[in-house]
DNA sequence: TGCAGCATGTAACCTGTTACATGATTAG
DNA sequence: CTAATCATGTAACAGGTTACATGCTGCA
């Protein structure tokens, strides 16, 4: 069975979201409104039209709710190939290019893991993401030792805010790590 | 005159770097592909439409340099017109909305000011940057504060990613907003 | 001779933005 | 009664991605 992969972080959004809870398209604008979730586009332009796609590929089956009253809602619920699709895309493997280019994303697919992946494999995906960040962080210290000298002042500070931000990142993904190995080695221990 | 404003970060960047001195449409990708820049997108499918136009509004000219070889490039400079609309971008009053969802515009807007505005509007930009970032970190951290113990593993550690990175972010608009004032009263007090 | 790099481009496809539009329900 | 909120949509437009395509130049 060929999954359909997932194009945007806005459908992955949706996917991940419906896979808490079915929602309808309103429920989903009000996530992404009202919560962490705001960098997400919350317009009616964009999110109605991904569910419409999403419905047509079959990654997930609307049904409409009080049908009889006069104010019905769709409310969407993620089917079984949309489930796989998900798993897919949570799983495909993290390069260096979506470091530097969709780290967003990554994060994206990261806060949907435990419900849907194992331990061990949300494991390997922080440890690639961790060595990566670090790997780019190396770079961009790199670059600003190289270049830093002769920039003017809000280049340079352009520059110290990304440096800042990768050294965090880094941080977090290793810390978040080890964690995760914690949890791992003492359930290991009580089997 | 009317000034065209700027769609596209890709775009802001491309009169940016124009701005520091003329180059080819290769000139930008090899930038694009070779500095701390690599987060924006070098390939000629995005580069060359995205010149065109610039070209087409006026806000970049440009010239055919080795003409007789057999190898031209084409060299583009900023215009008069394309001066003003970068100006009139990197003006723009800060949201945020912006902090939220275009932090990477405002910090690619901001690493291009010192040789294009006064030390005044780029510190008033600092400040409202300043102040929103950390606003909304406020508001990170009263959510994770109510939802994270709730909150499976991955998603509570992507909140905790999404915090921490407000954090240096408010910290480094904070710090340099200090650099910067204390450059403008030390210039002050020595004329 | 052949390959890496120079230099530019096109076309199909997908997605998001902005703005507009509609009508129902509920709280004050 | 009327304003806010619920709930869903459409259309024009712009922009990026991927993949493909072309031909030259310098070097080994």
């Amino acid at each position: 069975m060929k999954t359909r992969n997932i194009h945007s972080d806005l459908a992955l959004a949706i996917l991940g979201l419906l896979s808490l809870r079915p929602a309808s398209g309103y429920d989903l604008r009000k996530v992404f409104l009202t919560t962490a979730m705001k960098a997400f586009s919350a317009s009616p332009g964009a999110i109605y039209p991904a569910l419409r796609r999403l419905e047509r590929d079959g990654l997930i089956e609307g049904a409409v709710e009080r049908k009889h009253t006069l104010r019905p809602r769709m409310i969407f619920k993620l089917s079984g190939k949309g489930k796989a699709a998900l798993v897919a895309s949570l799983t495909k493997p993290v390069t260096r290019e979506d470091v530097i280019r969709r780290l967003d994303g990554l994060l994206l697919r990261f806060s949907f893991m435990s419900g849907l992946l194992g331990e061990a494999e949300t494991l390997v995906f922080l440890a690639v993401l961790a060595a990566e960040t670090q790997g780019y962080l190396k770079v961009l210290e790199e670059e600003y030792r190289r270049s830093a000298p002769g920039m003017p002042f809000s280049g340079r500070a352009a520059l110290e805010q990304g440096v800042e931000t990768y050294r965090v990142t880094a941080r977090w993904a290793g810390k978040t790590l080890k964690e995760l190995k914690k949890d791992l080695s003492s359930k290991g221990a009580s089997k």
